[in-house]
DNA sequence: TGTACATCAGTGAACGCGCGTTCACTGATGTAC
DNA sequence: TGTACATCAGTGAACGCGCGTTCACTGATGTAC
């Protein structure tokens, strides 16, 4: 039964893949080895040939999801000017196609969870965020590099605040207000400041 | 070794407080009904005596939890008068204190898992999340009734996310940076609109 | 290039453990007369 | 008011189950000559 070399390394990347989904989806800790195997087709036994512990699967899979975000977040800013391309990444995080679909942001699907994860885990997560910062703060254009910093900071937390609670309330309406007045309100701020 | 009414009746608030403080600490999957039951200085067995299932205990403490939140937003609102009052609660919530201390807030200590839990906990969290929102928005005068409702909105899920992002990531100094600059911002959010 | 052997990806079953829940039991409390 | 009995809060052990991890085994791949 023993695979190519190739063979492996594909495997190894369908179970990353599969990881990162189904954290998102289920959560860290009610997902399991065995789901994750299951989701990329493969059974639980074979885990420990690709990975040396569920935690190490968390980080990798973590490491993926963000390396993931930032790029969807690149395509969406990088299609405007200035400004206008952190409007653009807001819109598109903020979205309703983005409420409802399995989504990519690891923040919004496990952020309470992560600050209970390892510190491996949590410097995974916190190099994520950091990356992330410095894209937007990047097109923070007319402020100083540590003031452009700080305010990305913020503009991100509030988008991942604003989806975590969307998610939550069982009040549809509730959820989509949340989503537009943030994006209106976040959007102002770009603008302005 | 049955107790009396009165006695039974402390019991049942002890295991409330207990739980409502562990999940809070530990999340609500990480956390067994027997280490509720030992934090409230009792042994699991009797823990169905006064609960159906680990699902009404979430619910119920869950609803606790959001009480207490409610009850010190309003002293921090109720210390000052009109916008100023929104301010001193985002201040207050926005704290280093609050960023170390065991938080008051289930909304971030248990943000993504409350999105996974059933209809009647995710409820029970909305209900909570629009008792914060009427709160807050009473203070926002000078704006419609629904358009202070959203801004509310607003000004909650951010204070959110900031203290979640704040706890997850493992640099003190970016936790910091993300709480201070959030209150700079949404305290500006608050004066001006 | 062909052959013999070592390696190892993947399977399926098992390990110990902790989970939510149930249950027999205890003895103090509450109730009925 | 006093007594006899029913109730039930709490204990401690057990239930089935799913978890992360280990392991014997398989057979195709990789390596050495």
């Amino acid at each position: 039964m023993r695979k190519s070399r190739e063979e492996t390394a594909q495997t190894r990347q369908r179970i990353l893949a599969a990881a990162a989904a189904e954290f998102r989806r289920g959560g860290i800790d009610s997902t399991g080895v065995a789901d994750v195997m299951a989701a990329a087709g493969l059974t639980q036994g074979g885990f420990y040939r690709h990975f040396e512990s569920k935690d190490a699967l968390v980080r990798e899979s973590l490491g993926g999801s963000l390396n993931e975000l930032r790029h969807s977040m690149e395509g969406a800013i990088k299609g405007r000017p200035g400004r206008a391309g952190v409007v653009a990444a807001i819109d598109d995080y903020l979205s309703l196609k983005h409420l409802d679909s399995p989504s990519p942001c690891p923040f919004a699907c496990l952020g309470s969870e992560l600050a209970r994860e390892s510190p491996e885990v949590r410097e995974a997560a916190t190099a994520g965020f950091k990356s992330l910062m410095e894209l937007v703060a990047s097109r923070l254009t007319g402020l100083s590099a540590a003031t452009s910093r700080k305010e990305a900071a913020v503009i991100l937390s509030s988008m991942v605040g604003a989806m975590t609670v969307a998610r939550m309330v069982s009040d549809r309406t509730l959820a989509t207000a949340i989503l537009a007045q943030t994006r209106k309100s976040l959007s102002e701020q770009v603008r302005d400041k």
